[in-house]
RNA sequence: GGGCGCGUAGCCUAGCCUGGAUAGGGCACCGGGUUCCUAACCCGGCGGUCGAGGGUUCAAAUCCCUCCGCGCCCGCCA
C-alpha cells in the first residue's frame, strides 16, 4: 500500500471566519507550546467560543485547559495574550479574567465575507459536495384526505431539513412513503366502490350539503373517512368488509378504484404541500415491498432471527425482553396468524430499501411513532442489519381546548383553509399599503405572504417542543415572522433597485464599513456558513430560522442607523454591504423555502 | 404502572447535543421616531428563583439523580 504524501486536501474557503480561527489556533499552539502545554489543534479548537463573547469576536475560556495544566485561570490568560504573536489578522488579544478575547481585523473580516459572498452568490454558505448520499423521509402522510396542520409540521419540518443538508454538501433524497395496504386506504376504497344510493345512511348523511363544486380531490375523497371510522366501530358486517378489501390489497387484489382513488387523493394533498414550496424525489409504495417479494424476505429473516416465537395461534413475533424496549412490548408481532404482514415487517423491508441505497437514512415522525421507531431499530438488529435509521421525532400540535388536532373530533385546521386565511390577511396587509401594484402582483405576494408566513411560524420552534395552534399567533406577519424576513429583503432589493445597481458588480472599500452597525452586521453576515452546517449536522432546523432573523433584524438596524444611497464616499460601500445582505438573506430564505420577495 | 418528550418574564420562543464572562429574541403593554433609501420598520422602557429539590464541577438553563406538572405511546392498527 502506497501511503502519500497528501495531507488534507485544503477545504475550499466557504467560511469567512476560517482563516482567523486558524490564525487564532496557530497563535495560541505557539503560546502553549511555550508553557509547555500539550493540546491538540482539534481540543483546541472545540474550546474556542466562535460567537464571540461581549469582548471581542472570539474568545478562549481558559479554567479547562489551566486546570489540566494546575495553574491560575487569569494568569494561563494573561500568559497567553502575552505569548500570542503578532498577527495582522488578529490585531487585538487581551486576556479579561480567565478568558482571551480576540478581535479580528474588521477590515478583513469584511474583505474576506463581502468577497466571499460575491463569489459564492446563490452558493454562499453552501459547502462543497460531500459525496454523502442521504435519504430523508417525511410526511408519509396516508392518503385518506387533506392535511391539518399538524402533519404539515412533519413536511415543514422534513422539507427544511433536506435543503439544508442539501445546502450543507449532501446528496440527498426525499422520500414519501405511502401507505397504500393498510385498513385506512381500504375504507376510503371501500366507500367509494359503492354507488352513492348504496352508502350506509349515517355516511351519506355525513357528506351531504358539505360539498362543494370543485372541490380538491382530497378533501373530496376523504371527507366520508371520519364518519366511516364511527360507522366500522358499530358494524361488524361492514368491519368484516374492509377486513376483507385489506386481505385482498396484500394478496395483490386490489378493488379496480385503489390505486386510482389513493393517486388521487395524494394528488390533492401534494397539490397543497407544492403551495408551501414542498415537494418530493420520489414517491414510495408500500405495496411495491410487497409485490417485490422483500417483505417475504424480511419475514423469513424474522423467523430465522434468534428471539423468534411461533405463537399458539400461528403468528409470529420476537421475545424482546431483552431488547431494551419497554417492558409492554417485548413481545413483537411480525406476522399475523393468517401470515400476512405488518406494517412494521414492511417497514422493516423499506428500511432495507433505503439502506441499500443511501449511506445516511433519517425519519421525521410524530412523537406517536416513537416506540415503533425503537421497535423498528431493535428487529434490525435482530436480523443482523447493522443500519439504523435517524429519527427526527417532533411533538404533536395541539389545539387551545386541549387535545391533539384530530380529524374525528373535528379539532383538525385544514393546511387549505389556513393558507386561504393567510391568503386573504396577506392581501388585506398589501393593498393597505401598495395602490401602485397590478392584481396580479398582489395576490403573488400574498400567496407568497401568506405561505412564507406559515413556514416560519412552525420550523421556529424546535421540533421536541410542543406547539399549541392559535391563528393570531400562526398568521402574524410582523416581529419574528417570515413576512419580516421577506419584507427586509425586499427593502434590500428596493435600496439596490433605487441605486440602480440591482446587477453588480459591487466595489467597496473596507475601511469605510466602520460603523457599529455595519460590523455587527458583517459579523452575522459571516456567520452563514456556520449556521448552516450546525442546522444540516444537528437537524435543529429551527437554527436557520433564529440565524435568518438575527440577519433581517441587524440589517433593519443597520438601514435606519445610517443612509446607504443620500451617503457620500461610503455610498459605494454600503451599498455593497446591501447586495451582500440581500444574498445571503435571499439564500436563508430559500432553505427555509420563504419565497424572496423584491417588492411588498 | 412503564417508556419517551416537554417545563425559560402575562403569552410565545432561542440557547441544552459539545457546561464558561451581565440568559438572546418576539408578542402584549408604556414612551418616542416618517419633509430622508419601503413604518410588515427602528429606538427606549417594563418584565426572569431558566418547574422544585439534591448532586457533579473552579463554573450548571446546559450534565446526573429524585420529585411535581403537561403531552404522547405501550394493538395479530398504521
Amino acid at each position: 500500500m502506497t501511503v502519500t504524501s497528501q495531507a488534507n486536501p485544503p477545504s475550499p474557503p466557504v467560511d469567512p471566519w476560517a482563516p482567523f480561527v486558524d490564525a487564532i489556533l496557530a497563535g495560541l499552539d505557539a503560546g502553549l507550546r511555550g508553557l509547555s502545554i500539550p493540546l491538540g489543534d482539534a481540543e483546541l479548537r472545540t474550546q474556542l467560543d466562535v460567537e464571540g463573547g461581549a469582548d471581542g469576536d472570539i474568545a478562549l475560556p481558559t479554567h479547562r485547559i489551566a486546570h489540566a495544566s494546575r495553574r491560575d485561570p487569569a494568569e494561563l490568560a494573561l500568559a497567553l495574550a502575552a505569548a500570542f504573536p503578532a498577527n495582522p489578522l488578529v490585531p487585538s488579544v487581551r486576556a479579561k479574567g480567565a478568558y482571551v478575547n480576540f478581535t479580528v481585523d474588521p477590515g478583513r473580516l469584511t474583505d474576506a465575507t463581502l468577497s466571499l459572498v460575491f463569489q459564492r452568490g446563490g452558493r454562499y454558505g453552501h459547502a462543497e459536495p460531500t459525496g454523502e448520499s442521504v435519504c430523508v423521509e417525511h410526511t408519509s402522510a396516508n392518503p385518506t384526505g387533506p392535511f391539518h396542520i399538524g402533519r404539515v409540521r412533519n413536511s415543514i419540518i422534513g422539507d427544511t431539513l433536506a435543503r439544508a443538508r442539501r445546502a450543507a454538501g449532501q446528496a440527498v433524497t426525499t422520500q414519501y412513503y405511502v401507505d397504500d395496504m393498510g385498513r385506512q386506504a381500504a375504507m376510503i376504497s371501500w366507500i367509494w366502490s359503492k354507488p352513492r344510493a348504496e352508502w350506509p345512511v349515517p355516511i351519506r348523511r355525513a357528506v351531504d350539503g358539505e360539498e362543494i363544486d370543485g372541490e380538491k380531490p382530497d378533501l373530496h375523497r376523504g371527507r366520508p373517512y371520519p364518519a366511516i371510522s364511527a360507522y366500522l366501530k358499530e358494524h361488524e358486517d361492514a368491519r368484516a368488509e374492509v377486513a376483507n378489501l385489506v386481505r385482498s390489497i396484500e394478496e395483490g387484489q386490489p378493488p379496480a378504484n385503489h390505486r386510482e382513488l389513493t393517486e388521487e387523493i395524494l394528488k390533492g394533498m401534494l397539490d397543497s404541500l407544492a403551495r408551501l414550496k414542498i415537494g418530493f424525489d420520489e414517491i414510495v409504495w408500500e405495496s411495491s415491498f410487497l409485490h417485490d417479494g422483500s417483505v417475504e424476505r424480511v419475514l423469513d429473516r424474522l423467523r430465522h432471527a434468534p428471539h423468534a416465537v411461533r405463537e399458539s395461534n400461528g403468528a409470529w413475533a420476537i421475545d424482546a425482553s431483552g431488547l431494551g424496549l419497554p417492558k409492554e412490548s417485548t413481545h413483537v408481532v411480525f406476522q399475523r396468524a393468517d401470515g400476512t404482514s405488518l406494517y412494521l415487517s414492511r417497514d422493516i423491508a423499506y428500511h432495507l430499501a433505503k439502506f441499500a441505497r443511501f449511506q445516511s437514512v433519517t425519519d421525521v415522525l410524530g412523537q406517536d411513532h416513537q416506540l415503533h421507531a425503537r421497535t423498528l431499530s431493535a428487529l434490525l438488529a435482530e436480523i443482523g442489519e447493522t443500519s439504523r435509521p435517524e429519527f427526527v421525532i417532533y411533538q404533536d400540535i395541539t389545539v387551545p381546548e386541549g387535545g391533539r388536532m384530530s380529524t374525528r373530533g373535528g379539532s383538525a385546521v385544514w393546511l387549505d383553509h389556513l393558507l386561504e386565511e393567510a391568503v386573504e390577511r396577506a392581501r388585506r396587509e398589501v393593498l393597505l399599503r401598495r395602490e401602485d401594484l397590478s392584481q396580479g402582483d398582489i395576490e403573488r405576494i400574498a400567496e407568497s405572504v401568506a405561505t412564507g408566513a406559515i413556514r416560519y411560524h412552525i420550523v421556529r420552534v424546535a421540533p421536541e417542543k410542543p406547539v399549541v395552534f392559535r391563528w393570531e399567533e400562526a398568521l402574524s406577519f410582523e416581529g419574528r415572522s417570515g413576512p419580516f424576513l421577506q419584507y427586509s429583503y425586499a427593502r434590500a432589493s428596493s435600496v439596490l433597485r433605487r441605486g440602480e445597481v440591482a446587477q453588480g458588480p459591487y466595489p467597496y472599500n473596507a475601511d469605510l464599513l466602520s460603523d457599529p452597525e455595519e460590523r455587527s452586521l458583517i459579523r452575522i453576515l459571516a456567520g452563514f456558513p456556520r449556521a448552516v452546517t450546525y442546522a444540516a449536522r444537528s437537524a435543529h432546523v429551527q437554527a436557520l430560522a433564529g440565524y435568518a432573523h438575527d440577519l433581517a433584524d441587524q440589517f433593519n438596524r443597520f438601514y435606519h442607523a445610517v443612509p446607504v444611497l443620500k451617503s457620500g464616499a461610503e455610498r459605494e460601500s454600503r451599498i455593497a454591504l446591501v447586495a451582500a445582505v440581500r444574498q445571503t438573506l435571499g439564500n436563508a430564505l430559500d432553505l427555509l423555502g420563504v419565497d424572496r420577495l423584491e417588492t411588498m
